[in-house]
RNA sequence: GCGGGAAUUGCCAAGUUUGGUCAAAGGCGCUGGACUCAGAAUCCAGUCUCGUAGGAGUCCGGGGGUUCGAAUCCCCCUUUCCGCACCA
């Protein structure tokens, strides 16, 4: 009776308790150091961490089974806002949050009110990390994971942090890191800076940040400045517009004078200006006067428009007609409207006379672009929003990537709108004609502490530049040395590196660990992550030997990860005891660098290649990465899983529904990497009855084992050495799909393929004693192949074929090649051909099973000329002339259409096998009866229908009577 | 938009690097049969179309092309998924 629950749990336990997953150098023995990414603390594991994990167990149990030292260790990420982003909403009340955390508890807390007690302890965030940390662990071991927990830590560690300041030393002395301005989102009720986690519905909004220009028109003693996210248009502005029931301001902004809304005040405070109010009016005070161009070349009016929203930018805008359909039909609408110019006291013939100026050109255009989409979408006037937004969208659409700057633009003239629009900003800015203004890109964000969120300006962000230098070219290099698997990534690697150009590497909140020369700032998330993969190496030696934060100072890793310094000098500085580091710097060594990382797709544009970047800005090239796999991710029933959701399926609920193993193979088979794994129920439910059949099969016929001997010389029949042989070179084959890290290769090879010839066997193998020698002799290699998806039935398997070691310790020999042989396999092939075409032949007549076949094999002059045709290559006249050599042939009337036949089918280009036919078939008669469930005779006398001239060298002519 | 994938016979999914052995593995589903009181499970056979003879026809998103020969190579198009920088 297969209990998986039981099983499980049984060797679980045996392994740790014997730690034959802790792994130690081994002098002179090869190492492997296989890893997957660190997973994120602030939750429960779910199956796609799952995925990741198992992929790589599946490796790490075959580098071991082929005699490696392999260390596959994990950790935990905490680094960033997520943790702290629950502890503060815990503290708040916050009944979502304390809903979703209650659930995640709940999956291995079966007390309501311990759930709610643990729930409460995640104010402090440090309960949330030690939590999930644990519950990750539980379900990494209740999974098989061959996993060294020694090196456990997490990147909140004082110890790791130790590690981080000194990579961003480096960083630093390598001129890697650098400082600007960069705009960010921001609260200003908590007075931080904000991410996803912090803000209302983060995940499902987009957060970028616009950058409008704000352009400063002359004004009286003052400028008017209307703002905008296409600068290069200024050519073609009109005239500008302000919203006449609008607040607005003069206000002193760096000391010019400005006159905004009421609202940008707050907007530019935040952004580093220094502002004061003058005076505030409403817009309607301005209607009608008039703004200089940035040129001085003409005069604009400043006219009355609705739909100006005093809370975006500086609440003014200049007016492009020709290129923006809101202001195309707004001016038309005033125009028209001659109480509206009443109302206002406008010139009405001086407001009919203003016409569109086109600045751009764009090729099959008719018209303006402002015209031709407002006509194409239908727009009648400026209340029709969601037309307006529609045409506005496509027409900067098509303006910014095939649009062309014409005569009226200065010096423009001939840009494409795409490279005009940054060197006009940068030409505004420089001439100080304009300023910048920052806004979120999504209206009405909202801080979950309820306060709408600001974009600030950071003065001094640190950047990593990824251009510095010559870091980019040694990054190319150590990717074009290393192994991207499935290859069809690599394009995708090699992309990203030429588009990474400058990233913000530290931010002013979140857990993690200081930028070492600037307190002010905690190491980014994604920056913290690149080469911890070394601290696996060190740090259960830094904790036996008690190391504390202080004595692991720059140096320390400068001796231990480069091997630069005097250990003499470092041991009195540190108070480390000089043989413990050298051991230390001698077990990094050892195991370093790291040569399979295993993770998700989704990393390549990011932690992927920030690991390749910093590896190769710190480490010398013996350490650089080698072997990188990638998968896709996993869906469920079809649909990506998500929170919003609600489809996260957790392992802890894989454990508790199915097993690890049902789960390990799943997860191996449904897909290759190249493709996402579907999980879907009924399909689980299907495999799990085909490893059930799997695991009665094996230990029903294991007791049967007992007294046999399993030798080859054993076996009398020619089917059970086929078998014998057809299973080891799926062996074989199976493993070079491991070799090639093709997982799913693997699995249906040895599970599925080598199950259907045995299967077979079993059922047709005529000599019950060799059915069992031939088991005796697959089945242990059988389930050292199949221990690496489904390591705990495999144990408990190959203990019952009475082995006492560890299946997971076992080094595999190769299989054995003796096994295989071709002749007979040959042979076989042939017999199976004869088959299918007597099924085939059964079912076009429908006959019933009491029919006969009669059989008749071809006769030997057509071998024979087989052999000539093949060697004439299918040239009719040369193989003519070679039969004529031998009067037989030639004078056989059968000989031409024969020639002919072979020739039509190419049968050249196949070997034809040299075959005692009628022997074969003598010998597989009671095989092919048995298949065919009819009696066959072979080469009778009897032939009404005269079949047999038909017959051709391997495959002989068929007769059958009903 | 940029960049990278993907499209296979009812479904899932191999095959594409290295063209022929491909009507195209395997699993599922479906149909018929065995077993069973019955169901589940298990086992057998079939499952593009036509065919009372092992054959023929059509097929691998669409359209062209290269080749004796294309799911596979080249060009164009369509659809779809993923990433696009401070969320990790």
């Amino acid at each position: 009776m297969y209990d998986p629950e039981q099983i499980e749990k049984k060797w679980q336990d045996k392994w740790e308790q014997a730690k034959i997953f802790e792994a130690d150098p081994i002098a002179n023995k090869e190492k492997i150091f296989m890893t997957s990414p660190y997973p994120y603390a602030s939750g429960p594991s779910h199956i796609g961490h799952g995925r990741s994990f198992i992929n790589g167990d599946v490796f790490a149990r075959y580098y071991r089974a082929k005699g490696y030292n392999v260390l596959y260790p994990m950790a935990f990420h905490i680094t960033g806002t997520p943790v702290l982003a629950i502890s503060s909403s815990i503290e708040r009340n916050d009944k979502e949050t304390i809903e979703r955390m209650e659930e995640y508890v709940s999956l291995h807390t079966a007390d309501r009110e311990q759930v709610k007690r643990l729930v409460e302890s995640f104010v402090e965030p440090w309960n949330i990390v030690n939590y999930f940390s644990d519950t990750y662990k539980n379900d990494f071991k209740a999974l098989g994971m061959s996993l060294d927990w020694r090196r456990e830590f997490t990147t909140g560690d004082k110890l790791y942090n130790k590690l981080i300041e000194w990579q961003f030393h480096k960083l630093f002395d390598e001129g890697y890191l650098e400082k600007g301005e960069y705009p960010i989102l921001y609260c200003p009720q908590c007075g931080n800076a904000v991410g996803e986690d912090d803000i209302s519905s983060g995940d499902e909004l987009n957060l970028d940040i616009n950058e409008y220009t704000c352009i400063k028109f002359p004004f009286e003693d003052a400028y008017l400045v209307p703002s905008t996210l296409r600068p290069e248009t200024i050519y073609g502005a009109t005239n500008l517009w302000m919203n006449p029931t609008g607040t607005y301001v003069y206000a002193r902004v760096n000391g010019d004078i400005w006159v905004i809304s009421e609202e940008a005040t707050i907007l530019l405070k935040n952004q580093n200006k220094d502002i004061e109010i003058l005076e505030k009016f409403k817009g309607i005070d301005l209607i009608g006067k008039k703004v200089k161009s940035i040129d001085g070349a003409r005069d604009l009016l400043i006219l009355p428009g609705d739909f100006v929203d005093t809370s975006v930018a500086t609440g003014v805008v200049y007016s492009v007609p020709a290129h923006a359909p809101y202001d195309y039909v707004a001016l038309l609408d005033l125009q028209k409207n001659d109480a509206t110019m009443k109302e206002f006291k406008l010139n009405s013939e001086e407001i009919k006379k203003i016409e569109p100026i086109q600045i751009i050109d764009l090729l099959d255009f008719e018209d303006f672009p402002a015209k031709v989409y407002c006509e194409k979408y239908d727009v009648h006037t400026q209340t029709d929003f969601e037309k307006l937004d529609k045409a506005t969208a496509e027409n900067y659409k098509v303006e910014f990537y095939s649009g062309v700057l014409n005569d009226k633009c200065g010096k423009y003239k001939g840009m494409k709108v795409n490279e005009a629009v940054v060197k006009v900003i940068d030409d505004l800015i420089e001439d100080e004609k304009a300023d910048k203004i920052f806004l979120p890109v999504t209206k009405d964000l909202k801080c979950k502490c309820g306060k709408e969120i600001l974009v600030s300006i950071l003065r001094d962000q640190w950047f990593l530049n990824f251009n510095a230098g010559d870091w980019k070219q040694k990054a190319l290099k150590c990717l074009s040395n290393m192994n991207i698997v499935p290859t069809k990534y690599r394009m995708n690697f090699e992309h990203v590196f030429n588009w990474l150009e400058k990233r913000p590497c530290a931010r002013k909140r979140g857990l993690g660990t200081q930028l070492p020369f600037d307190d002010n700032w905690i190491i980014e998330s994604l920056s913290d992550s690149t080469i911890y993969m070394s601290f696996y190496t060190i740090i259960h030696l830094i904790k036996k030997n008690n190391l504390t934060p202080e004595q692991l100072m720059p140096a320390f890793f400068d001796y231990v990860l480069l091997n630069v310094g005097n250990i003499k000098n470092l041991s009195n500085e540190t108070k480390i005891k000089e043989i413990v580091l050298k051991q230390i710097q001698q077990e990094f060594e050892y195991w370093y660098p790291v040569d399979h990382r295993h993770t998700a797709i989704m990393h390549i544009s990011n932690h992927l290649s920030f690991y390749i970047f910093h590896h190769v800005a710190i480490f010398p090239e013996k350490h650089w990465p080698k072997i990188v796999s990638l998968m896709e991710p996993v869906i469920i029933e079809g649909q990506k899983m998500g929170k919003s959701k609600g489809n996260v399926i957790s392992i802890s609920n894989i454990i508790s529904n199915y097993s690890a193993d049902l789960f390990r193979f799943y997860i191996s088979h449904s897909g290759d990497f190249g493709i996402s794994v579907d999980w879907r129920e009924k399909q689980i439910q299907i495999v799990k009855n085909h490893i059930l059949r799997f695991y009665n099969f094996i230990s029903e016929n294991t007791v049967k084992l007992i007294k046999i001997e399993g030798k080859i010389e054993n076996i009398k029949t020619k089917y059970a050495n086929i078998v014998l042989s057809k299973c080891t070179k799926k062996f074989v084959e199976a493993e070079i799909g491991l070799k090639n890290l093709n997982i799913r290769k693997y699995l249906q090879l040895s599970f599925y393929e080598v199950f259907n010839i045995i299967q077979d066997f079993n059922r047709y193998c005529e000599d019950a004693n060799d059915i069992l020698e031939v088991y005796k002799i697959i089945f242990p290699n059988w389930v050292k192949l199949l221990s690496l998806t489904m390591p705990h039935l495999c144990e408990e398997l190959w203990e019952m074929m009475g082995n006492t070691e560890f299946l997971s310790t076992v080094i595999w020999d190769d299989f054995n090649k003796d096994y295989i042989n071709n002749d007979i396999e040959s042979e076989f092939d042939y017999i199976s051909d004869v088959i299918a075409d007597i099924l085939n032949i059964q079912k076009i007549v429908s006959s019933t099973n009491l029919s006969k076949f009669y059989l008749y094999t071809a006769p030997s002059w057509k071998y024979e000329v087989s052999k000539i045709i093949t060697s004439k290559e299918g040239n009719f006249k040369k193989i003519i002339d070679e039969c004529k050599q031998i009067p037989d042939f030639i004078k056989n009337p059968n000989l031409i259409p024969f020639v002919k036949n072979q020739i039509k089918n190419r049968k050249w280009e196949k070997d034809i096998i040299n075959l005692n036919e009628k022997n074969l078939l003598e010998e597989y008669k009671g095989y092919i009866e048995k298949k065919i469930n009819s009696s066959i005779i072979i080469n009778s006398d009897y032939d009404p229908k005269k079949r047999s001239p038909k017959a051709l060298p391997n495959k002989p002519a068929i007769y059958l009577e009903t």
